[in-house]
DNA sequence: CGTTCGGTTGAAAGTCTTCAAGGAGGGTGG
DNA sequence: CCACCCTCCTTGAAGACTTTCAACCGAACG
């Protein structure tokens, strides 16, 4: 079923922004809306790499794990990121909601066809994949150095930035809060902690004045600057 | 200076391997030879992005680290592999080589003609970009989820790969030896680990005889089925 | 021949994990 | 409507693994 792209929230700031109105009728004849139950799974490590859409809300994660099942989310998908692995025949790891998402999925072939006609959608799809493979070293600077509490003020920090501005309540010259996406085992996985570590440190956070949590699944940075000084990052 | 790309190791392997010999020459109008001596940076994080080039000979490392200087290398750069950062203004990382190294140097504004006026080259460099995003996840789950022994048994054998077979002796079918390009130091950097760690685990491979340690620098793989159920991946 | 760099090894310390128990919130069914 | 259950979160104590600190070794190099 097709969809307006008109009205679509990521039209201005997906891979679609590259075209044109006549170039994006064309797309979005063989594109289709896909809605995504919290939970849900869009595709296996090991399943035939079928899937290319554009997140229109939501959020997903990438997740890896061992034989024995430790698990590592290496990557987190956003409104307007786009997911699926070209040139390979397989996809290497798990794609989850993590909460209810829409999705705009386009069919392998049609996708390959029009990635060949329009110049621009590839280079903007090499743009973007550099820029996630940046974000992704950046990432494993934090997996591999940082401490438990680096870990963390840089999770929250990170997640703020991309939830924002949409994502957040309060005054924009005031804390602001977060509905987080992740449940403390998937923040773990994120980070490469255990369960327990993240609930402490967001505890220790709590306590210090860096945070408040309202609720469960809230978040609200009352001191963003100490939360900059404690993430140590580059 | 110029260079024939006849003669070059890479030419059916690296980027311009999508190229015919017509257009071909037409990027070695712009390339030119650069050779680095072991220890050498190319560029610095923070830099402007001016450095596009294939490795031609050698292997490199990219990295990054924190203000307190802890380091964690996010990338190795081996034969035919691409070096380069569209699409920003600087580069986030460090890029040093760990042996004596022979590039192939394409100025920025050539670099970007050039894959603007052959498709395939930009296809090839996606192509590439979204392998090196898979690589860099799967290390990541390494950097998260394994323990120091596994860490050390997945570098072993990752290493082996991307070094067969010119960088390794021994008949076909037996252990096979490798010069490592990494001092201890640097393989700690690597798998987000203390260079006292990498020793011992390296020590205990080599008393269990799963691995020889002829030189220091180089490493015999005597039972990679062994390393294998160690590495404990995916 | 001394210095330096990289590597190894030991002992102590620390951080994070593991194991365990308890609590809060939300949904379901009696 | 309330009890129950399930999931997710928190907290404590013990333990394990890796790091830190320190000393020593060996090869390369001036």
């Amino acid at each position: 079923m097709n969809h307006a792209c008109a009205d679509c929230a990521v039209r201005e700031s997906a891979l679609c922004a590259s075209l044109n109105d006549d170039e994006l009728s064309r797309l979005n004849r063989i594109g289709r809306r896909q809605r995504l139950a919290k939970g849900q799974t869009l595709q296996f490590a090991g399943d035939d790499s079928l899937v290319f859409a554009n997140v229109v809300d939501g959020v997903l994660k990438l997740s890896t794990s061992t034989a024995d099942g430790r698990e590592q989310i290496v990557g987190l998908l956003y409104p307007a990121d786009f997911l699926g692995r070209l040139f390979a025949v397989r996809v290497d790891y798990d794609c989850t909601a993590l909460t209810d998402a829409d999705l705009c999925v386009f069919p392998r072939a049609g996708f390959e066809a029009a990635l060949n006609d329009f110049q621009k959608l590839e280079r903007d799809l090499l743009e973007r994949t550099m820029a996630e493979l940046d974000r992704t070293r950046q990432w494993m600077l934090l997996l591999g150095r940082k401490s438990a509490e680096e870990k963390v003020a840089s999770f929250l920090l990170n997640i703020a930035e991309r939830l924002r501005p949409e994502g957040c309540t309060g005054r924009s010259d005031g804390p602001q809060t977060y509905v987080l996406p992740l449940t403390r085992g998937q923040i773990a996985d994120v980070l490469g902690l255990t369960i327990e570590t993240v609930s402490r440190q967001m505890t220790r956070l709590k306590s210090a004045g860096v945070i408040a949590l309202p609720s469960i699944r809230e978040v609200t940075l009352l001191r963003p600057d100490l939360l900059e000084a404690m993430a140590e990052a580059t």
